[in-house]
DNA sequence: GGCAGGTTGTTAGACCTTTTATTACCTGGT
DNA sequence: ACCAGGTAATAAAAGGTCTAACAACCTGCC
């Protein structure tokens, strides 16, 4: 017969714990902190980093590619062939991690490289018809996932999650964060 | 003087026109695809990695540290010693990440690992002196920080986007989402 | 034309994370 | 007492990310 202390039906007892020993110990320590604003952040990071552990655990690596790896062919599935340059400004990452991962995909075969005929520095990425089958099949998996996960919400609560979620990208000017280049 | 194609003004003229892309260009190939859920998902990995690369960038990496060293540091401030299990447990990483992290903090001589006298399997992970120190000071920085971009909501956006982003949370279970052991 | 300064993709070095395998240790049934 | 099976931490290999430095290339100004 287990006690209240034992919390047996807890959902995520080790998220939960930690989460309010951390607002505890904080604003002792520090009572003039921020504690929601900390939450808030710690809960960010946690929901994404879980939602993506999911996606690449059950269906990328099994797959043969990576997170990474599914966002580089997406990104030219949904724009066209793109420069290096300009699928590391849609993707938010480094031109050198796009080289990295545009070199993984081309040894594979999912991609080719292709000189730019107006710019002798510039390449083209383009999906190869391997590529191009890849990403359709691993994205209907990818979306399916997405679905399961969007159930935990409402219509309404789903599209209002996005719009935070924006209010908060559009903050970045305003407070100078700092962007990759 | 600009044309409304220009969009001089736009926020963040490549995540939009990317995931208007995304949209468009999925919609068009899988008509029942779950468009909603994919932009849910798109803009909640984006906003986690943007914000996370600011604290990072600006804060951490100035302090000698790395985010993964910031989380490891605040998870022995907040819950005291640890073991590695348990750290991994309430970090949401593997027992190895925590391993290769210790080794890297101990080196630096922020944590020391003692060894368990209850199990000859087990450890102990402490703060030293200097790792206390250390943590109070970037976790005011990185607290201030997180009060910055919080003012991108008001109070009542803020607990909503926490209690919206718990509930994803608490449905992992209800998916069988994979979770890291 | 020529050259200074900026841009493009790449590489090197440092760190992080995962999966898989290994070693040391504990635990419970015989 | 013993041994099979499980658990703790670690190591190895593969991949990803960043910054900084590089060589090749472009551009604009003289």
């Amino acid at each position: 017969m287990p006690t209240p202390d034992d919390a047996p039906n807890a959902v995520n007892p080790d998220y939960w714990q930690f989460a309010n020993a951390a607002a505890s110990r904080i604003s002792q320590e520090f009572p003039e902190c921020d504690v929601t604003a900390n939450r808030l952040f710690v809960t960010l990071f946690r929901a994404s980093s879980s939602v993506i552990y999911d996606f690449e655990s059950s269906i990328h690596r099994p797959a043969g590619g990576t997170w990474a790896s599914y966002r580089m062919l997406f990104a030219l599935w949904v724009a066209g062939p793109l420069t290096p340059h300009r699928a590391a400004e849609l993707m938010g990452m480094s031109r050198a991690a796009v080289s990295n991962l545009a070199g993984n995909l081309e040894s594979k075969g999912l991609l080719v490289k292709q000189a730019s005929e107006a710019d002798g520095r510039s390449l083209i990425l383009h999906l190869t018809d391997t590529g191009q089958t890849k990403i359709q099949e691993v994205f209907a998996r990818q979306n399916s996932r997405e679905n399961d996960w969007s159930q935990a919400l409402t219509e309404q609560e789903r599209e209002l999650l996005i719009s935070l979620l924006d209010k908060i990208m559009d903050h970045r000017t305003a407070i100078g964060a700092k962007t990759r280049k």
